[in-house]
RNA sequence: GGGGACGUGGCGGAACGGUAGACGCGCCGGACUUAAAAUCCGUUGGAGCAAUCCGUGUGGGUUCGAGUCCCACCGUCCCUACCA
């Protein structure tokens, strides 16, 4: 018997895999049914994290398992390979974000295939392949034909230092977070598309979604915002101001409670709040005083309402008789509604804690059940409940809907204004002033305007003699790039030298795999074939952005006529992190796993530095960071315990969804379990020996190996892979305990030895999803046909899978008193004379009265009794 | 402020409304070894000699039966945010 040995049999079978050239996707239409399993591609940082071993670990169980079940598998793998890190190495490191790219990608493609995992690498692509984002250009100008993308002034974050724009995530304390100079707002022209179009379409598709957590389906519908409410026009009392002669346009999703309205609200950046600025330096400074605030949440919550009385004054819609002062006032927001609003105080905190404090009316409107309109005060918490509606005219003793109902049917029939829905969601900007991105194919003629670049002249490839020892976009100061001429008139112009959001370069890369060498953006027969992806897998912080905008251009390409679903994803699945324990000297430095000695004395652990002897402060878990220096190094544990035990272990400890906790005792578990598992093949005797199901011991193990072959399918299929593996080593246990082969085998009957040679069998393939190079070595060692990668999945003999003998437990009122072996599905006054007769039972129920027996077939026993 | 998730042994976690704690880790005991590591075997929710009793954050409720469903509270985590 020899030891198992990963490090041989490891890269072995890999070669195997890929000299049988197994894992190469089948023709579309090939007679089996689809399966298109995908896992969120990386980003190419030059290694792999645990967090990655995790993901496309979990990927490969259900790719393997859906392959030996007969399907068409579609396994793909590339890279997310745009974006500002490769820009970075270039400025701090002076090596070109193309070499410092590719050869990321090239470390972590031999990384990701020493995890063994079942990629159809043919179709690998980046997204910096000019192949691939010249057909991304290909598909934006045909958007940008459908009026989906267009161009627009709008505020951005703009770092002067850098010169560059930033994203809000980027800013930190409104500082840029690499150079940390103060980020101003700025105006730029930028490219956006057109999302909000989809907005109804991407709230009503989530009810699709029925395979998606229903934490992400809600996360994306509070992010898309959907309100429905009133969009009406205030009239000026007296002259309108310039520009306002239409009067003031504002929306509400409370028009029950206009007549509870005390003032009304303009954003600092209204266009009305501007033209008054220009003629009132007071208003000037009062407008330049909101933008000074930050925009961090701390600053936000504690921020205190400010406002600025213009003097001016609108009529009610609905009383001319009543006016009310307009005000600027620096928590509205210009970028919502209509960036105006009328403020009810005593229903809506904002504006009480306004009206508080600039001593305007507070008008209640709406009555709690169970207030007496006659003493019902607001005091410092607006009330926002449900109630009758009061103190306004015809809308009087309505409930709150009803109200909102009348209240908007009395205003269109003014004409003042109309019932409207409004989003959250803004359109989606995708101008960056960076040089590591797919470039906007567009060309910009003095003349023509904005000219598309012709398709014959795509891509439009990014120029490779840049510099980045200047800030800014190099784009921008190469000396010929940009200089080109119009294709409309001939004329000298200029090309845009913005790029796309990298977001854009993933939105749509799953519609590429279907076909990587279509002369189309997507090839439309193999996309029809494969589309949607029927299992994505990621991490749940892509719930909004990513999933959302691959939606969107899902959508959009729809209606292009490129693809013919709406829907990219029909499963997800999002699983947690990969954590550890971080440590820390007494110096508060952050130091290294490796570098740590646990000492474990009863049920306390304390902790050592390895070198020095010096005390270490054990601290929280968590998410593997390189600051923290908890990181475990995927190549070192696979050094170490192979790649099988690694892959083991984050699919066992923890269900999927969760972060599971890395540590070093919890992967020598599942090391331990391999070298168990292989002894357990090792072992076993060669020959043909013949079922004999009178032997009780062999039946067992019979009996528990079908059933084995229900719960794995069940816990794949279920992503509950956590569980899965628990039956692994549950039936390990079992099938060490079975009176066998200590050894030699010489002990075990013919029977059990039959019994185990079957269990192996099923074994072997049901440990291949998890563990794939040790089930191929189990496979050969029992001289299994072929590589077990092609085995069929195992079918369960049904009759030897059912329990044909079942233990019940027999409560007494819920209490557990004993237990009664019956045959499956005995009839329940049969279980009830059996468990009534028990000794035990009898005792229990001595003095007691039997009211009732309450028998769940197969299941349980309950005897009512008092 | 709004929304959501989760509270089970020393730890990670199992449990279609039906035997709570599967499986793993750790601890403890034993075998092997000159010894240790590795490996193997066994015990392990708490109390009790035992019968038995108590146990899934707290308090109520529904049910023959609740970790699971409902209500309130406490705690932890995540998302989102002057969104009118």
């Amino acid at each position: 018997m020899a030891r198992y040995n990963p490090k041989d049999t490891e890269p072995k079978w890999r070669e195997a895999w890929a000299k049988a050239d197994v894992f190469k996707t089948g023709e579309i239409n090939d007679g089996r049914p689809k399966y298109y399993v995908l896992e969120m591609f990386p980003y190419p940082s030059g290694r792999i994290h645990m967090g990655h071993v995790r993901n496309y670990a979990m990927g490969d169980v259900v790719a393997r398992y859906k392959r030996a079940q007969g399907f068409n598998v579609l396994h793909p793998m590339g890279w997310d390979a745009f974006g500002m890190p490769a820009e970075n190495a270039a400025m701090e490191r002076g090596v070109h974000p193309k070499g410092w790219t590719y050869d990321n990608i090239a470390a972590m493609r031999e990384q990701l295939k020493s995890l063994g995992i079942s990629v159809d690498w043919s179709r690998e692509f980046a997204t910096c392949d000019p192949e691939y984002y010249g057909k991304q250009q290909a598909w934006f100008l045909r958007l940008l034909k459908r009026g989906l993308v267009y161009r627009k002034e709008a505020s951005v974050n703009w770092d002067p230092v850098d010169m560059t724009v930033l994203a809000n995530e980027q800013v930190i304390d409104g500082k840029g977070w690499r150079s940390g100079a103060t980020v101003e707002k700025r105006k730029l022209t930028q490219w956006f598309l057109r999302i909000t179009d989809y907005a109804d379409a991407l709230i009503d598709g989530l009810k699709t979604l029925d395979r998606w957590p229903d934490k992400v389906r809600l996360m994306q519908e509070n992010w898309i915002g959907r309100s429905k409410g009133l969009r009406f026009k205030f009239q000026f009392d007296g002259e309108a101001p310039d520009g306002m002669a239409e009067g003031l346009e504002v929306y509400t999703t409370r028009p029950d409670t206009l007549f509870g309205a005390s003032f009304v609200g303009i954003a600092p950046e209204h266009p009305l709040a501007e033209r008054l600025g220009l003629e009132n330096s007071e208003v000037q400074r009062f407008i330049a005083d909101c933008r000074k605030g930050g925009t961090s949440e701390a600053e936000i919550e504690s921020a205190e309402k400010l406002g600025y009385d213009t003097g001016l004054r609108v009529k009610h819609p609905l009383d001319p008789s009543i006016t009310l002062p307009v005000w600027i006032a620096n928590f509205i927001l210009m970028d919502y509604g209509t960036g105006a609003i009328f403020a009810c105080p005593a229903h809506d905190q904002r504006d009480l804690d306004f009206a508080r404090k600039y001593d305007l009316p507070v008008k209640p409107v709406v009555l709690p059940n169970g207030e007496d309109p006659e003493t019902f005060q607001v005091g410092k918490e607006a009330y926002v409940g449900p109630g009758k509606i009061f103190n306004s005219h015809f809308l009087d003793g309505m409930d709150v809907e009803t109200a909102k109902a009348e209240a908007v049917a009395r205003i269109e029939a003014t004409g003042q204004g109309q019932g409207a829905t409004v989003y959250r969601l803004r359109d989606w900007g995708v101008s960056r002033q960076r040089y590591w991105g797919c470039p906007i194919p567009v060309i910009h003629c003095a003349s023509c305007g904005v000219v598309p670049v012709p398709e014959d002249q795509l891509p439009v490839a990014l120029p490779e003699d840049v510099t980045f020892d200047k800030p800014g976009n190099p784009l921008l100061r190469h000396p010929t790039w940009r200089h080109t001429t119009c294709p409309s008139c001939g004329g000298a112009a200029e090309r845009e030298t913005d790029t796309l959001d990298t977001f854009i370069d993933s939105s749509w890369y799953f519609a590429r795999f279907a076909d990587t060498k279509a002369a189309e953006p997507v090839g439309k027969a193999a996309a029809d074939y494969w589309l949607p992806v029927d299992q994505y897998i990621g991490g749940v912080e892509h719930a909004i952005l990513h999933l959302l905008y691959a939606r969107f251009i899902t959508r959009a390409l729809k209606d292009e006529g490129l693809v013919s679903v709406e829907e990219p994803f029909a499963g997800l699945f999002t699983q947690g992190m990969v954590t550890h324990e971080a440590y820390k000297n007494e110096a508060g430095e952050w130091v290294e796993p490796s570098d740590v000695v646990i000492k474990v004395e009863g049920n306390s652990r304390s902790a050592t530095h390895a070198k020095t002897g010096a005390p270490i402060v054990i601290g929280d878990i968590e998410k593997m960071s390189k600051s923290k220096k908890n990181v475990v190094a995927p190549e070192d544990i696979f050094e170490a315990y192979g790649v099988d035990s690694a892959r083991l272990f984050v699919m066992s400890d923890s269900p999927p969804e969760r972060d599971v906790q890395w540590t070093n005792a919890g992967v020598e578990g599942s090391w331990r379990f391999t070298h168990r598992l292989w002894n357990e093949f090792d072992s076993q005797p060669a020959g043909d020996f013949a079922h004999d199901d009178s032997d009780e011991a062999a039946l067992a193990l019979r009996k528990a190996a079908h059933k084995l072959i229900g719960f794995v399918t069940d816990s794949i299929e279920g992503f509950r892979f956590n569980s899965g593996v628990a039956r692994l080593y549950e039936f390990l246990n079992a099938l060490k305990a079975a009176p066998a082969a200590n050894g030699d085998g010489t002990s075990a009957s013919n029977a059990v030895l039959a019994a185990r040679a079957e269990a192996l069998n099923i074994l072997a393939r049901l440990v291949a999803p998890f563990t794939p190079h040790l089930a191929e070595e189990a496979w050969a060692r029992i001289g299994g046909e072929g590589m077990v990668v092609n085995a069929p999945w195992p079918k369960a003999d049904p009759a030897l899978a059912a329990d044909d003998e079942r233990v019940l437990p027999i409560q007494i009122n819920g209490k557990r008193r004993g237990e009664v072996k019956a045959k499956a599905g005995a009839p329940d006054d049969e279980v009830t004379k059996i468990a009534l007769a028990d000794p035990n039972i009898m005792a229990h129920l001595e003095g007691l009265t039997v009211r009732k027996v309450i028998v769940v077939k197969d299941r349980i026993v309950n005897i009512v009794a008092n």
